[in-house]
DNA sequence: TGTCAATGTTGACAGTGACTAGATCTTCTA
DNA sequence: TAGAAGATCTAGTCACTGTCAACATTGACA
């Protein structure tokens, strides 16, 4: 008979302003428990986020999470919704301050890109996790099409700047500043490129007068 | 006292042409392991690989894989190894078909970069997932520089064309190349752009004649 | 022939996600 | 305001995982 007061390994101390809970419930814990996995993930990465871990260090015990997350994949995809909002809010706060002309706004967007990733690379990981994300869940589908809405919004003045005409060829520009802040951040995030600041692709594709 | 030719679970059926292997030791255990591992990677794919589930498809004990492989680490690895040697041998096939001209090479490095995560999605996620392989390794180390190498020589006649002088724009155009070519991808892979083309990089760098 | 290292097996352990049954608390209604 | 119903939590269990230790078998070599 285990006592309920023996400090449970990774257990946190006791946050006096946390929501009271000397009570048989949480009170919130549904919040507590991405707190707590948003904690793991940036202390210790994303392979050392476990169900149990987060359950440890909510103070709950390992099966508390299953009335608020069915399964892991759940959990991370919550994880997702968090992480997509707060990529797009670099993104917008990297164009925000930046001047507003074609090219130094797909810059922008790009540095926001990479600021994200850089900053949470474990989170990085967990939105690109292939086969771990529930994408039918219409909260995640919606926060990561508002991300990649930036993509497009930034592409079209300097689509229109190039001079390009085609539906086809202006989707080919999107794919292609999307691809290398993608290819970029991910790279960097696993090490390769680890000194490098990114590639300016509009100072590539505009003609040489831009700087 | 379980029987030995009792079937266990996922196990292959017996093939003849193999080893002979009614005997105590395997023969060619570390290479029927691999192959093991690539087969459970192409057929349910990276989150499916597990030590057990390889030593079983095998035919031997889960502990076996151990003096062939400390852990699953080492395991993952030799595949990070034998995956970048594929995906060279796929760069340097479609360099072979292309025309020599610069464009047309960028283009075919990429074409090929993409064929080989399009064939191994799974090998693909093997060899940029962040810390699960040991870049110490210097086989591994050897096979990734000898992919990026790829990157390399391509890119210096497309920069050549471009007319860039100083080593900083040139490796920038590197990383622009890489990163492009590594974003589409890793985005194709994880579902998006999945019906989408490639975008071509070096059309949208060169003056408009080409092509 | 005997020894020993390499390579296999068996068994155990802690940690994992998931499931079930039951305890406790909250809320809503009669 | 009582009590029923549902939400939320705990405890226990299961199959599976990677890793380790102890032991069995084999073959090479002195």
């Amino acid at each position: 008979m285990p006592s309920p007061n023996l400090p449970l390994k990774g257990e946190e101390p006791r946050q006096k302003h946390m929501p009271k809970k000397a009570s048989y419930h949480h009170g919130n814990l549904r919040a507590a428990l991405l707190a707590a996995a948003l904690d793991i993930l940036e202390t210790e990465g994303l392979h050392a986020l476990t169900l149990r871990k987060v359950a440890a260090k909510a103070r709950v015990s390992h099966a508390a999470p299953a009335h608020h997350f069915p399964n892991l994949k759940a959990l991370q995809t919550a994880l997702a919704v968090i992480a997509f909002e707060r990529f797009s809010e670099s993104m917008a706060a990297a164009r925000e301050r930046a001047k507003k002309d074609p090219a130094t706004q797909v810059r922008a967007a790009s540095d926001g890109y990479l600021s994200f990733a850089r900053a949470n690379p474990a989170l990085f990981r967990l939105m690109f996790q292939e086969n771990q994300l529930d994408w039918s869940d219409p909260s995640l589908k919606q926060a990561g099409e508002a991300s990649f809405r930036h993509l497009v919004e930034i592409t079209a003045p300097l689509a229109d700047q190039l001079g390009l005409k085609t539906q086809q060829e202006r989707q080919e520009l999107e794919r292609l500043v999307w691809s290398s802040a993608h290819g970029f951040a991910h790279l960097h995030t696993d090490g390769k490129m680890e000194t490098a600041s990114p590639p300016d692709l509009a100072r590539f594709l505009l003609p040489r007068k831009t700087k």
